[in-house]
Parts: structure tokens; C-alpha cells; sequence
RNA sequence: UGGGGCGUGGCCAAGCGGUAAGGCGCGGGUCUUUGGAACCCGUAUUCGAAGGUUCGAAUCCUUCCGCCCCAA
């Protein structure tokens, strides 16, 4: 079978097309450069990160390691419409993003599932952590990867029964330490990389002088208040924070301040306890019900409202087509706009959309 | 220029003769294919200034400087 696979030039994806070469498939790589070469790029090297030129040489070391042609595409303007202005647009909006989820719903397993097609491919693969399977009901089962630690099913919400029929998981039963040794075996010379992290497209982290580079005059400063309304101290913009952030507030009080709300419209952050962050109920709009129709009566499940977040038992259910209401049992900390809730039964992942 | 109070790290704040608690903030690390959280470590040779008393003072005394409140 000829199969794509989606070489981001870590370990995981490698080891996915080295494998899928071993149970003797017709395997192609396929690297996407989403950006250019930053400038100086030799300090970026030390930050995880993923797609840059040198990542795209370490895919093509792996893909001419394992015997396999390997093709870049470019999709930098592709990214930059979808991914990158999407993510200036919530910031800026005060919503948090996290465009890693847009990556894939919008140029892994839509641009590059289409390319992988183009190239009479039956599939493509990636290194994620995550498992698809059918089970005779003539449905495909998104679930968690086997590896609880690395799961990255919550990233993948947005999958539809098309996209799930022709996408491979070749890591998904294994966890880090066996991939690593795969890699190992094999001699591939990422097998000791670094998992990535941050944001692929900010390499120095800093996020807010991404969102301030990438929209000049749209952030504004604006005051600090205390939930009573009170002025306790300025800050130079909303972009610069999330719902339950910390650190960074500048603000000295007997207890921790977290951020509780952000309104964009007047530039203000509201500030107070710890306790004061959780809630119990949430709505999700562009909601994907992965395993077929959504519930319109409580259907009940587990939650997760951030990637790493511990499940949380709760009950929801469709409002119309693309939008669904979730309670929790218990409150959640730091319930925030622009991210992902994602509804698991189990192991299998029911749906998901992105709280409002 | 009568009375009272106060000046300890960026902020708040213990200590009241025995050689600087703690919280917040901040910095670093761990964790992590988003942001955030959490956890760990670090963060005043010095207590408004200058003298003095003492083996020894941020803690007692003197003067000065700077704030605040009340009365005028």
C-alpha cells in the first residue's frame, strides 16, 4: 500500500515511516516548510521546536536512511492565513489559541491529507500519539494513544469519518521510551532529539512580541481590576495574558493573583484568588462529533479543557449542528475562550470544540 | 515646629539585645507538540542616616532626614 507520512524531522514521525516501511508499505516522507529560515537562527536551536530548516534536513537524513523519497512542500502561505493569523487574531481578541490543533484540522489532515491523495497515496501518517480503529460498525474510533503520558488525541478533536478513513497512527500503540528505541535500532540520528515544545513559529518564546510584531496597533494597554472593579494596575495589552495565568501580573498582593476574565473590548483584566477560577459550566462553538451524531439529550462523559488536563467527569450534549453546552460535576479551574474542550468516553474521544 | 504614629529587599510584613521569619513579585529549573497551572531551587552581610551604650543592636540612647494623623 502506498502510504505519505508527514515528517516533521523529530523522532516520533521518523520512527512512524521507518516502521511503515518495515510492515513493507510503499512509503513516501513529506516535510511542510511553514516558515522561512528565521534570523539567527542559531540561537533558536535551542528550543524544541519543529518544522525549520534544520528539522526539514533532519527528515530528509531519516527519509534517505530508511530508503524512502522525501518531498518539502511548501505551505507557508497556507499556514500563515490559517495557523499564524488565527493565533494573532485570538490574542489580540483576548481569546487563547493553541494552534496546534488548527495545524492539523487545517493543513496536516486538509492541505497535505489532499496532497498525500494527489500522489495516489491511501493514506497519511503521522508520529502522533493517538489511535483510529474500526470496529465493524462501519465508524472509525478516534482514541487516546497508548502511551497515557504522550496522548495527543486532544489535538486531534476536529477529525472527521473522512479524514479518520485515511489517516495512520503508525505510534499510536506505543509509548516514548519504545519509540526512542526504535529509533535507536534503526540508527536514526534523531532518536535522542528532544521532544518538541512552545509554539513552533515563536522559537524564543516569546509569544507576545510575536503577536506585537504580527499586529501592530491592534493591541492596546488598558487597567488591572480587582473583582470588585478596582484599579490595581495597568498592563500593555490583553494578548499578553490567558484565563488563570499567574506569572507575569506584576502585581503584589498577601495571596497569588490569577487572571479571571479578559475583555478585549476595554482592554481590562480582571484579577482575584485562586478559587475564584473555577466553573462549572462552559458552551463550545464549531463542535466536531467525531463518532457520528452528536447527543442532544446529557450524554455523560469526561472533559478535558486543555491539553494535559486530568479528565473531569461531566455530562453534554449538541445545542444545533455545531455547537454543544457542558457541565462539569465538579468545577474546573481556569475554564478559557479560544481553547479546546474535548469529550472523551473512556478511551475514545466523542468530540470536541473550542469554548467560547 | 503643640500632640501622636511610622520608616526592615520591588511590594506587604515578622522580629523588640544575641547575630534578618513569611507572603507577593521577580529569576532559574522540572513538566509539556498551545497558552496557562503545578512543583523545586534561588532572591537583604543588612534593617532611613550619622553617632553612642554593650562581648554583641534592626532591636536601647542622642541627633538628623523623610512620611502620616490629630490639633492649630
Amino acid at each position: 500500500m502506498r502510504l505519505v507520512v508527514a515528517m516533521s524531522g523529530g523522532v516520533d514521525s521518523s520512527v512512524a515511516a521507518a516502521l511503515l516501511v518495515e510492515q513493507g508499505h510503499e512509503v513516501i516522507g513529506v516535510s511542510m516548510q511553514l516558515y522561512p529560515a528565521g534570523p539567527g537562527g542559531g540561537a533558536a536551536r535551542e528550543y524544541g521546536t519543529c518544522c525549520t530548516l534544520d528539522d526539514l534536513h533532519d527528515a530528509r537524513r531519516v527519509a534517505a536512511a530508511i530508503g524512502i523519497p522525501h518531498y518539502i512542500l511548501n505551505l507557508e502561505s497556507r499556514f500563515d492565513d490559517s495557523v499564524v493569523s488565527n493565533f494573532v487574531r485570538e490574542y489580540v481578541s483576548g481569546r487563547t489559541p493553541i494552534p496546534c490543533a488548527h495545524c492539523n484540522s487545517e493543513l496536516k489532515f486538509a492541505t497535505l491529507l489532499d496532497r498525500a491523495l494527489a500522489m495516489d497515496a491511501a493514506a497519511l501518517a503521522t508520529g502522533h500519539y493517538a489511535r483510529i480503529s474500526e470496529e465493524g460498525d462501519g465508524q472509525f474510533h478516534l482514541r487516546r494513544g497508548r502511551d497515557p503520558g504522550k496522548d495527543q488525541s486532544y489535538f486531534l478533536f476536529s477529525l472527521t469519518q473522512a479524514q479518520m478513513a485515511q489517516a495512520r497512527f503508525p505510534i499510536g500503540e506505543l509509548d516514548k521510551p519504545t519509540v526512542r528505541a526504535h529509533a535507536r535500532r534503526l540508527g536514526l540520528k534523531v532518536a535522542d532529539k528532544p521532544d518538541s515544545q512552545e509554539i513552533c513559529f515563536v522559537p524564543d518564546g516569546d509569544y507576545a512580541g510575536f503577536v506585537e510584531r504580527e499586529a501592530p496597533g491592534l493591541t492596546r494597554a488598558g487597567a488591572i481590576v480587582a473583582e470588585d472593579g478596582r484599579v490595581v494596575g495597568t498592563h500593555e495589552g490583553v494578548h499578553r495574558f490567558t484565563i488563570g495565568q499567574r506569572k507575569g501580573l506584576r502585581l503584589s498582593a498577601s495571596e497569588p493573583l490569577y487572571v479571571l476574565g479578559i475583555d478585549a473590548a476595554t482592554a481590562r483584566v480582571t484579577v482575584g484568588s485562586r478559587d475564584a477560577l473555577g466553573r462549572t459550566r462552559l458552551t463550545a462553538s464549531r463542535v466536531n462529533w467525531t463518532a457520528g451524531p452528536g447527543p442532544w439529550s446529557w450524554q455523560r462523559v469526561t472533559a478535558q479543557i486543555r491539553h494535559r488536563h486530568p479528565p473531569a467527569p461531566a455530562h453534554v450534549r449538541a445545542q444545533d449542528d455545531a455547537r454543544a453546552e457542558l457541565e462539569f460535576d465538579v468545577p474546573q479551574a481556569a475554564v478559557t475562550p479560544g481553547q479546546a474542550v474535548v469529550f472523551y468516553e473512556a478511551d475514545e474521544v466523542l468530540g470536541g470544540g473550542w469554548i467560547d
